[in-house]
RNA sequence: CGCGGGGUGGAGCAGCCUGGUAGCUCGUCGGGCUCAUAACCCGAAGGUCGUUGGUUCAAAUCCAGCCCCCGCAACCA
């Protein structure tokens, strides 16, 4: 089946929507829209994770209940995702009743198998942080800042990872693809390498949460509740068919999770394991990216560096954005975020060198004939610029066809090339000189070929951009008289004879 | 011996897995073109690819040691 999941993590809702949260959904849908380019039925999803105790303080605090609290913060990433045109399939809230029903149902299927037990939960907690600190993260038996700490014991359900750990072990190094990039996939590993203890799934301290199965005094913690959003959001107990749809089988799953570094843990470790108890196949792959600084700093609301999406996007435009986000770095290193080198990204690639090339392609052909395009076969034989870039295209397509690079987030090698080869078609106007040509009229027939193989180039990087720069793409193919047919028009030659539009600049230089 | 990431011309990055002309953007200097968004094109200067040693006909790329930088409490992708 031609079918194709992808999903981003669920945000927390005591946060809002920044950078880190933007790259992540916005990698997720490149890749949705690409996947969509190539025919395949998409399902992409988003959400939010919506219980546990800070949740419940911060509705406390501003006077409200959890759920109205979550309710309005979920809204503004909803909000904040649609005014970026992300272009989600489904939006999963922990607090609705398809997860938690799921979320039950899979607890029930892990205690049936005797995966899970009560037991003691010891730890260091110190009353005036409210916080639990690990034997290891204690100094000289006191908190890094040397509050007094006291040994608590809590009574919690516990699950059996370590009995998986072999299991997982054995899944991870027979998929070399499994967990990406590798560096993410050998520090699992060391990870794994190490005694994993049992991990406590349920907690008393409070209450926003969904309530453990016959033992309401217990609460779900995040791990089993926030991860089986993944599953939830096909909704299996009502929608079998769905579900296998989109989350596959054993031998040919479907699931690709992205993910931050912060939290590849327990989506590369616990969740499998998870899966596992409850007898699902497991997801395709993992993939965690890096994270941002922000002008050389660190990410963080005190210092207030924050990038805010919307704000950024309605100042600089939304393709600018996208564009350097997985032009500037490659996916899985973390990356500097600055204004200097974002705006001088935006002008050498889409304003010099996209929007230019449009510009005087589309002016030429407006001006020398009659805005007449792809009315012949362009003979890529007769010419050795227009044959270097027809090759150059060809292995650029092969590439992207195969889905190889683009599902391992290898984004910036496709965008090195087409860049490359847009400059290629700079070069190549340059050599041929059409303002010359169009003053000759014995000239007519080299015109038509130097105007129809530049517009040809341009259809083409269009195409392949168009997962990237969505909204540049549709102008410029609006103005090639051009529809984006999807993969059956990404070969050289399927250009319809049309009436360009020469229009304003297709992408002006940031000051 | 904690873990991880990184050290490539002035700045920021790619290349490293699958050894074999060191590439991209910006910046500097000189030139060209005039269709186009002060854009576009050509040329030049500038790198012993952190360091030492090893494997090899050949190493930025593989192996070993060393040095330096960053992250590893919380908010947080």
């Amino acid at each position: 089946m031609n079918s194709f999941y992808i999903t981003t993590p669920i945000y927390y809702v005591n946060d809002i929507p920044h950078l880190g949260t933007a790259y992540c959904t916005i990698a997720a849908d490149v890749l949705a829209r690409y996947e969509r380019f190539l025919g395949k039925d998409v399902y992409f999803l988003t959400g939010t994770d919506e219980h546990g105790e800070k949740i419940q303080e911060a509705a406390e605090k501003k006077g409200t209940t959890p759920q109205k609290f979550t309710d309005e913060v979920s809204k503004h990433f909803r909000d904040t995702w649609e005014k970026l045109n992300i272009t989600f399939d489904d939006f999963i809230r922990t607090t609705e009743d398809r997860h938690k029903k799921t979320v039950l149902n899979l607890i029930q299927k892990s205690l049936n198998k005797g995966d899970i037990y009560l037991g003691q939960y010891e730890g260091w907690y110190c009353v005036s942080d409210e916080t639990f600190f690990t034997e290891s993260q204690l100094v000289n038996g006191k908190t890094p800042d040397g509050k007094e700490v006291k040994k608590i014991k809590e009574e919690n359900y516990f699950f059996k990872l370590s009995k998986y750990v072999p299991l997982l072990k054995e899944h991870i190094k027979k998929n070399p693809d499994f967990i990406l990039p590798e560096s993410k996939r050998n520090e699992v590993l060391s990870f794994l390498e190490e005694e994993i203890r049992d991990l406590s799934i349920s907690r008393t301290t409070f209450n926003w949460g969904i309530p453990f199965p016959k033992n309401p005094k217990h609460v779900i913690y995040v791990w089993f509740d926030a991860l089986t959003n993944y599953v939830s959001a096909l909704d299996p107990l009502n929608n079998p068919k769905k579900f296998e749809k989109f989350w596959g089988t054993e031998k040919n799953p479907k699931a690709i999770h992205l993910v931050g570094k912060d939290i590849l843990r327990f989506h590369a470790v616990y969740w499998p394991c998870f899966l596992m108890s409850v007898g699902l196949p497991l997801p395709k792959r993992i993939f965690a990216h890096g994270w941002w600084t922000i002008e050389g700093q660190k990410m963080s609301k005190s210092l207030g560096n924050t990038i805010e999406p919307i704000a950024f996007t309605e100042q600089y435009g939304q393709d600018a954005f996208r564009l350097f986000l997985f032009r500037e770095f490659s996916m899985g290193h973390d990356g500097d975020f600055n204004l200097k080198s974002f705006k001088e990204r935006s002008n050498a690639d889409l304003a010099n060198n996209l929007g230019n090339l449009v510009s005087r392609t589309l002016n030429l052909i407006d001006k020398n004939r009659e805005g007449i395009v792809f009315d012949k076969p362009i003979d890529v034989n007769s010419d050795a610029a227009v044959l270097e870039i027809y090759n150059e295209f060809n292995k650029l397509c092969d590439l992207y066809k195969t889905t190889d690079v683009m599902e391992k987030f290898e984004f910036h090698k496709i965008l090195t090339d087409v860049f490359k080869i847009l400059n290629l078609v700079n070069k190549f106007i340059e050599l041929k000189a059409p303002w010359h040509l169009a003053k000759d009229a014995t000239k007519k027939e080299e015109l038509a070929f130097v105007l129809n193989a530049s517009a040809e180039a341009i259809r083409l990087s269009s195409l392949i951009l168009s997962p990237f720069i969505p909204q540049t793409v549709n102008e410029i193919l609006k103005r090639l008289g051009q529809e984006d047919s999807g993969i059956s028009a990404l070969k050289w030659g399927a250009g319809k004879k049309s009436k360009v539009t020469h229009g304003a600049p297709i992408f002006m230089r940031l000051q």
